[in-house]
DNA sequence: TAGATATGTTTGCGCAAGCAAATAAAGTAT
DNA sequence: ATACTTTATTTGCTTGCGCAAACATATCTA
């Protein structure tokens, strides 16, 4: 069939358009806030936290699925070390561990999340008419569905880290 | 504006679609002809090329700018241990290398991306009607042009590498 | 033609990330 | 109450990757 062709150049386009994005919004917060996406992501899952808390666990889960376990547990470490968040002992489970953003981790977070939101907006957002937005959302939800994976939940910002490989499709 | 939600809704999506589709693509690539995206790109580019052979910087460029130099230049190196491809010092200029697909690598690529295709089709080209393919090429070409990247060559068939980290916007 | 410079590729090193084994604290059954 | 099992998190190890220095060969300049 012939629609193979732009089957092909809209899958192509995807993962240029991604890599791209990525690249370029990693760079933007790196250079205007100094921190990392991983790190942002974090803070951005303890933000829309009840009490700004949450367990080690809740974390990875809230996150989506980008990053595993013992990442989380890492990055953490890292930013309880640069005092944006804090590790407290679960009182009532002293095996778990609860996670909360301090305020300078909150706000860091929104200075990060303003600039990322003007980013994203910028270079994705403003290329999208209301009509591309919707098709895009209704494809994608089906991709996701079709794979079985939950769309993250909405909080007014989140990016999703990747995997590593290269591959030609 | 409203719009605002729609539209970090369609980013988000934007990044779980990418996150599950190359997930799942890269299993498959590794469960159904045991290599990984990576080794893919690379046999991918040397097949369209002429003779199947190009300089080692050749490869690069043509990847798309989703791999660097060094990682090249070692991924050649595992093909060649695996006699997918084959390193010529280029006779012409004895700084260059020519890696040069083999029988066995362009029988490997072949099936390889036979079942990448079907993979792309059913877990990506079955969810976009005629008109959301178009809407998502429209729009992706947008926001490359915007970024200044160049839409990589359309090969039928090609992935691209990730950056390493996470976000949340 | 010797030295400086430019080009093509490889190598040394470091970092983010994941997996799976280790640890620690609960819960459960006897 | 002691031993087994389950749950929550951390740690050791490996891997894919990029950057920048090293290396090798070519080219240019005096």
């Amino acid at each position: 069939m012939t629609t193979d062709t732009s089957m092909l150049r809209a899958w192509s386009l995807f993962l240029d358009a991604h890599l791209a994005l990525f690249r370029r919004l990693e760079a933007e917060m790196q250079q205007e806030v100094g921190i990392s996406f991983s790190w942002f992501d974090v803070l951005a899952t303890l933000v829309t936290a009840p009490d700004h808390q949450l367990r080690m666990g809740e974390v990875v889960e809230k996150s989506g699925q980008a990053l595993s376990f013992s990442r989380i547990s890492r990055l953490v470490g890292e930013l309880a070390s640069h005092d944006l968040v804090e590790r407290i002992t679960d009182p009532g489970d002293r095996r778990g561990v609860i996670v909360r953003l301090t305020d300078a981790g909150q706000d860091l977070h929104r200075k990060a999340a303003r600039m990322h939101m003007e980013g994203i907006q910028q270079h994705f957002g403003v290329h999208l008419s209301q009509q591309q937005r919707q098709s895009l959302i209704t494809a994608f939800e089906s991709v996701l569905t079709a794979l079985g994976t939950q769309p993250s939940p909405l909080r007014p910002w989140k990016e999703t880290s990747q995997p590593k490989s290269a591959e030609d499709a």
